[in-house]
DNA sequence: AGCGCATATAAGCAATTAATTATATATTAA
DNA sequence: TTAATATATAATTAATTGCTTATATGCGCT
């Protein structure tokens, strides 16, 4: 019971839920969620690190950076998370977030090399 | 995007989750809800107030008794909910709360007469 | 070893939320 | 109109949460 009100208690918070739904889609690392989602560095640690300490995420260093997994064991984030997305356009936020990633992506990090690479 | 983090934060809280679970099936007053979640009556009655406010539920007044009922034009906690019920075996105290429900309505109501009558 | 960058954690303060107790309002019934 | 019951709200205090700034750790490079 507490495992589920929790669920919903990380995303009663803003920014932890614009990091899951990012997370939902493909992992990033630290910095790329700070920049992305134009939210300070502790702030996002800390959202991580909570993630973390409930078992939501999974982090593993490549050389400089920490890049964060959304597991997939959770079925009632796994539906929370699915929900959002079914009614995405109803929130412009993370359009927008979804937007800054593909731009980052492209710009940022392929012309100033201050990104992870990516295989893509 | 407030309104979505809201929803979350509404089932963020025990009590009003399992309120919120409780009115997913039928309406009840405030008095049922206190029995049944063995939960103080004020306590009931703030959660709901919460509730009302942010347009997730409404009341109506039949004598001396006031029947709340979830609304059921938000798409995400109708989704929430929908998942809760379908992992309902995992949280024993909703499942209890569902029984506690069925007794009450059987037997306090029917022979002591403080309950709210029901034509089932 | 020393520097730089990425990430994590800590400290202090502000703000929000919650619980309990008491009280107020509204309806019914005598 | 008074009493009883259902519900709502208020006041106080306690606890949680969040933000910012500062600092610590960890890895890679030279």
């Amino acid at each position: 019971m507490e495992a589920l009100v929790n669920i919903f208690r990380v995303l009663s918070d803003e920014t932890r839920l614009r990091i899951v739904v990012l997370l939902a889609q493909q992992e990033f690392c630290v910095c790329e969620l700070s920049d992305i989602l134009e939210v300070s560095q502790p702030k996002i640690s800390k959202s991580l690190s909570k993630l973390r300490d409930m078992n939501l995420v999974v982090s593993k260093r490549k050389e400089k950076f920490v890049f964060y997994q959304l597991k997939s064991d959770n079925p009632i984030l796994n539906d929370a998370v699915k929900s959002i997305l079914n009614h995405l356009d109803e929130y412009p936020q993370l359009i927008i977030d979804e937007h800054r990633n593909a731009v980052n992506n492209r710009v940022l990090l392929k012309l100033c090399n201050q990104y992870p690479v990516r295989q893509s």
